[in-house]
DNA sequence: TAGCTTCTACACCGATCGGTGTAGTTTAGC
DNA sequence: GCTAAACTACACCGATCGGTGTAGAAGCTA
């Protein structure tokens, strides 16, 4: 609800709450998550969240707002790395996939638990703060994908009629169902397969010499 | 945990509940959905769920179950209505897909409320419930589609190494991230355009004739 | 040292909820 | 029409939880 924040109370507290009600509030969800409990994880007073926070729902969004940025820009970092300079493209994809997937399983993993929440108590979750979620998530990091697929395209090694709907399926292809579904993802060997058997099945549908 | 019910109770009753918990479950997830609420939704006494069930927990894995075969079998019936006798490849799997996203907006669209939930909770909810869910639902509809499509290989139409994957992949192509994002989903042009994509998408990958 | 803000510990309120006990009513099957 | 099973209404318990009040300790600034 409120916009700009006056920066009330010690910023590192702030950081250690917000930290760990990511935590709490991606494995135990929104409602059963206690205050306490996120209290005592971050190391802090039941009532200094009051201080930082007006209410429950405020201290989700500010959860939600945090991760989502941190988690962006990894994503927008990893598009850099990869896709920027390209020598071969399929690769050089299933590279990006690799480090793409490599995020699941990170220290960033609590972020996408806590998306799984999210999409699952709709219902219940501020529509601003879903919005909020969607644009500087997952629209931003495919606009970003999709800038770098055009350029790819522009250089003849793609074609497609929408950079953006392409984005989004070289997103789906390289993370397959591993976003409902987040075991399995520590087999190296599987993993691999899986992401090279995700940019196949891209590359032949979108590269040029063998569009009919 | 119990295997087999002794049939306990009114059929009928069991079945109001059931369906009024699977609406309260789906909307409000496991915690925040009320024994009450879910009662007077069914429109049946407190007291009679536990004449039915020995617990919230094993109604919950109840509608899981429920819910999941009976979803199951309707995708099974598409695959095998618009993928048996083929055509144009790509203007039944067109039709196929129109078929496939159109149960996830009609009356059972309640179940793919409650998929979210489950995965939003996979620490909480019983491993055995997940796993039956997972067996019984995608898992089995994937490889009755893998089969068709392997069935539509062999005619020489489609080629794939490994059909469940390229199962998994069209399944994932069609109905892109809608599973997250249930809205647009009453745009009709606009879904047949992203199921078009998806099909293309799909099919350039796996054709034979343009496979490299 | 003085003064201000912040944090902590703790007790507390009101509401919700899962689950039970009970007494009485309805319904199904013989 | 009788009996037993099933259902209803209602009161109730214990636990959890969001949020508040308060009094004092800790830390920063001058």
């Amino acid at each position: 609800m409120t916009g700009a924040r006056k920066a009330a109370g010690q910023p590192d507290k702030r950081r250690a709450i917000v930290a760990g009600a990511l935590k709490l509030f991606a494995r135990d969800g929104y409602t059963r998550a206690a205050l306490d409990a996120i209290a005592a994880e971050a190391g802090v007073s039941n009532r200094t969240i009051y201080n930082h926070f007006t209410d429950k729902a405020d201290l989700f969004q500010a959860v939600i707002q945090d991760s989502t940025e941190r988690v962006a820009s990894t994503m927008v970092d990893i598009i850099d790395r990869h896709l920027t300079k390209v020598a071969d493209l399929e690769s050089d994809l299933i590279d990006f996939g690799v480090a793409w997937l490599g995020v699941l399983t990170s220290d960033l993993a609590p972020h996408f638990a806590l998306i799984r929440q999210i999409n699952a108590e709709q219902e219940h979750v501020p529509p601003a703060a879903l919005q909020l979620w969607r644009r500087t998530g997952p629209q931003h990091t495919r606009h970003e994908l999709a800038q770098r697929l055009r350029r790819i395209a522009e250089r003849g090694d793609l074609a497609m009629d929408d950079p953006a709907r392409a984005a989004g399926h070289l997103m789906l292809l390289i993370s397959a169902d591993n976003l409902a579904d987040p075991r399995d993802l520590h087999d190296q060997r599987e993993t691999r397969a899986m992401i090279t058997a995700g940019v196949q099945a891209f590359l032949h549908g979108y590269a040029r010499q063998i569009r009919r």
